[in-house]
DNA sequence: TGCAAAATAGCACGATCGTTCGTTTTTTAG
DNA sequence: CTAAAAAACGAACGATCGTGCTATTTTGCA
């Protein structure tokens, strides 16, 4: 395998989607559609990603409701564009610094306390996986498989980061990563609720408390066991 | 204080809402109000409380759009009476039955219990507050407000009832019951995303695991701390 | 059975939605 | 600098939204 910077292959339909000065020719287009995904991105972490309306969008913007239309050909797009966005950001805010941490209990550890901070204080709120996950629970489509295409990519990150904690001897070795891994996730949501919607102070504090506490169960064996 | 037997006070604005036989006029009314709330009970559970549309739910019951209308008066006080279905649907399936457990952790079981299966298996799909909390967690407005309520209410019947395990011997004496509910918390949000949204199998299991779980660290020492 | 009142229907309104189409402006390549 | 290509605009469409109105039907009581 050649390395694993990447959570899912982020092959877009269009050639060298980067920011990193495009060879040659078609710029003015990529740059304003990526505005335009990141205004949509800002205004579905308010109102989620089915109150997402390319009239608002235009407004915000400045464009005109066609012009905003044209690059993506349907609302739909639309919205898996803003889906996959949504990737990319947390893929170099939660994932990949991660990844620079120590293999098994402290990259574990950054992984929860970046996801936590991105769920709870990040800047434009709300957590697209989450109320995305609401939305969509009940209706298929294309965004909705997207999505869950994330989700799983990102769990599976997750349990393989409990297992590599676990084979490296921080963890019990008969750990149960998807036990975990699902306890762990219901103190993220248990966060987002408390603190998005009912605004409860120490939420945060508690997540981490919990986290603490869903681990302990698991914690390798100090000497016999 | 006089009993414990509603988790709010369900005044409703108009005169003896209760199914027991009213006592003169005005029956068509309620009755068919009340056919249409349960309707968009079972519609909001689908696509959610911000989804509800008149035209839709007139459909569904078979009756003109105004004719809808007339009973609510505003899409928000149909929100709003859609809440307080699901609320009593709540009360009468979760919270009652389990007063009659017997106090401490058989009751705290129990509520839990008949709260994992609402949210997983029940029959309408979907659980209001949890689909209306990430809908309106950044939505203003009278509907968030009632939503707030009652959900308040139903997380300070839990940690009452944690506090009333404590004090029966069942749990340590010094249990954070706002912590624990979190955590419980969390478990029911988790089987909620991971049944619903992800559709995987096995999920209410892991709830379940992870309740003992989380109770652990608060078990009643068995004899001397 | 008749009458007042309540319940429901029918219609239309302004607004907004996603989308299409033809035109105009801007960008790019030679 | 010019011509081709890409991008953005403006107007309009059908549909649906919530919400008023005014009839019409249905209900409950005398």
């Amino acid at each position: 395998m050649p390395a694993v910077n990447s959570l899912v292959s982020d092959t877009d339909d269009a050639p060298q989607a980067d920011g990193g000065a495009a060879p040659k020719a078609l710029m003015k287009g990529r740059q304003t559609r990526a505005a335009i995904v990141d205004a949509a991105l800002a205004l579905a972490s308010q109102i989620g990603l089915e109150g997402l309306s390319i009239g608002a969008l235009a407004e915000a913007t400045g464009m005109s409701k066609s012009g905003v239309f044209a690059h993506f050909g349907s609302r739909e797009e639309l919205q898996i564009s803003v889906v996959r966005e949504y990737h990319a950001k947390f893929e170099d805010e939660v994932f990949r610094p991660s990844m620079k941490a120590p293999r098994g209990l402290p990259r574990l550890h950054m992984l929860f306390d970046r996801w936590l901070k991105r769920v709870s204080v990040e800047i434009d709120s709300g957590c697209i996986y989450i109320s995305g996950a609401v939305e969509f629970d009940d209706r298929p489509g294309p965004v909705r498989d997207a999505l869950v295409d994330m989700v799983n990519t990102w769990q599976l990150a997750l349990e393989r980061a409990i297992g590599t904690a676990a084979a490296e001897g921080h963890l019990r070795a008969d750990t149960d990563a998807r036990q975990l891994l699902f306890e762990i996730h219901g103190l993220i949501l248990a966060l987002h609720h408390d603190a998005r919607f009912l605004r409860h102070a120490g939420a945060e504090e508690r997540a981490r408390a919990g986290f603490e506490r869903v681990l302990a169960p698991w914690a390798a064996p100090r000497r016999g066991d």
